[in-house]
DNA sequence: TGTACATCAGTGAACGCGCGTTCACTGATGTAC
DNA sequence: TGTACATCAGTGAACGCGCGTTCACTGATGTAC
């Protein structure tokens, strides 16, 4: 299909790296994972993150990510699990900077797309990505999207309860508002060469509506 | 990475397709684009269409395709195409049943979700994959998507022009529409798990909230 | 009407690629005596 | 204090896979004379 040389001739060796002492094994198990999420913010692309690049940007031989997980499907699910703290957390950090029940939906929204944005491909992996055929492992990572999710549901029912939102059902709710800003990120990586709007403009398209349906004082 | 078992040992070889006679070679060239995009909706997965296996399906051998495609790429954006005009003309349809122009928002988000469940792989494809490399060749597909993004500009438009419907910018609605139903479509596709409310639920949890902003006869 | 021949619609075998993974090994490091 | 030995942290080479694509070919079909 030639495509434009995905993988060049000589992958981006890394140093030598010195063998580990006695006892000290897992310190590479750290560095593997640490390299797997680079390649996949640095090259922006899931293909690329092979076992042999990631070996080669640690310095060491292929085999040797077999010592430290059974296989790839592993290794990737423990970085996705990474993203998906790193997601919650500046969600929720973004959250804590808030003034009222309103301001606190806008700056969720805000930190949701601009994660997605500087996290391509992981948000890719996340949330736009087959599922994994291994349910059974997939547990944790789908434990920690569900924790952030429901930190969602919580804040609006906050809102409800001091009064500044309408009394709707804070489940449905939450789903309608990640469907915007879900629909909004992943046209934005989707469609880069699309004539959108700049991002704050597309954020609030997305939610305004979502918004306005919340709050008490306007229509009724 | 033992997935299990995508490619089965014998590939669903089709029955042996006489040869064609002269000068209606062409009529292979309709065959290899319907068995791909057969394969596309039938197993529901892009990596399941390989050039060997559109070729297996129609009952030909591999080198067969290239005698009336340059590459994988040029005939996988033939049948991109294709679906491109199903999902405008199926969105157009629908419109077509309006009574008036808020119900007409409503049949053509319910047509967009309806499309997006029921050809997963190609919508997929079209709105959730990283952009093709050969921005050249992709310009006819993103013309068919232009098409129908502006049919719902115009349907906007109309709303607008009849009075039914507030005085804001028509394009910048209709982004936020698209990102409320792509929200919800992708999401639905990537997530089949999740504790998600009935399609029709979650079409007017999107789309709702923007209805409401449009509608005139509202707060002002 | 018969036959040489160009052309069309393919085929079979192979190339080279990158991939995940396995297997037999090696050499430094620490420990038991 | 010295040395045999188990163990740890890796390495090098190879396997088999499916893929897109190329190349030299073949045999039926129609056409010119």
């Amino acid at each position: 299909m030639s495509w434009p040389r995905l993988h060049p001739r000589a992958p981006a060796t890394g140093p030598a790296r010195p063998r580990a002492r006695r006892g000290e094994g897992d310190q590479l198990r750290q560095e593997i994972v640490d390299a797997a999420e680079r390649l996949l913010i640095e090259t922006g692309d899931e293909r690329s993150v092979s076992i042999r690049a990631i070996a080669s940007a640690v310095g060491v031989s292929p085999p040797a990510v077999y010592l430290h997980f059974p296989d790839k499907e592993s290794l990737i699910l423990e970085v996705c699990s990474k993203q998906f703290e790193i997601f919650d957390a500046e969600l929720e950090a973004a959250a804590a900077r808030a003034t009222d029940p309103v301001d606190e939906l806008t700056r969720r929204s805000q930190a949701y797309v601009e994660f997605g944005l500087s996290h391509r491909e992981a948000y890719r992996i996340m949330f736009m990505t087959r599922p994994s055929v291994e349910e059974q492992q997939t547990r944790a990572v789908v434990g920690a999207g569900r924790r952030a999710f429901q930190h969602l549901v919580d804040a609006v029912q906050r809102g409800i309860d001091a009064g500044a939102f309408r009394k709707v059902d804070p489940v449905e709710a939450a789903i309608g508002l990640w469907s915007g800003v879900h629909g909004v990120t992943s046209l934005l990586i989707t469609l880069p060469s699309f004539p959108w709007p700049d991002v704050e403009t597309m954020i609030e398209l997305a939610c305004a509506p979502h918004r306005d349906s919340l709050r008490i004082d306007r229509s009724n």
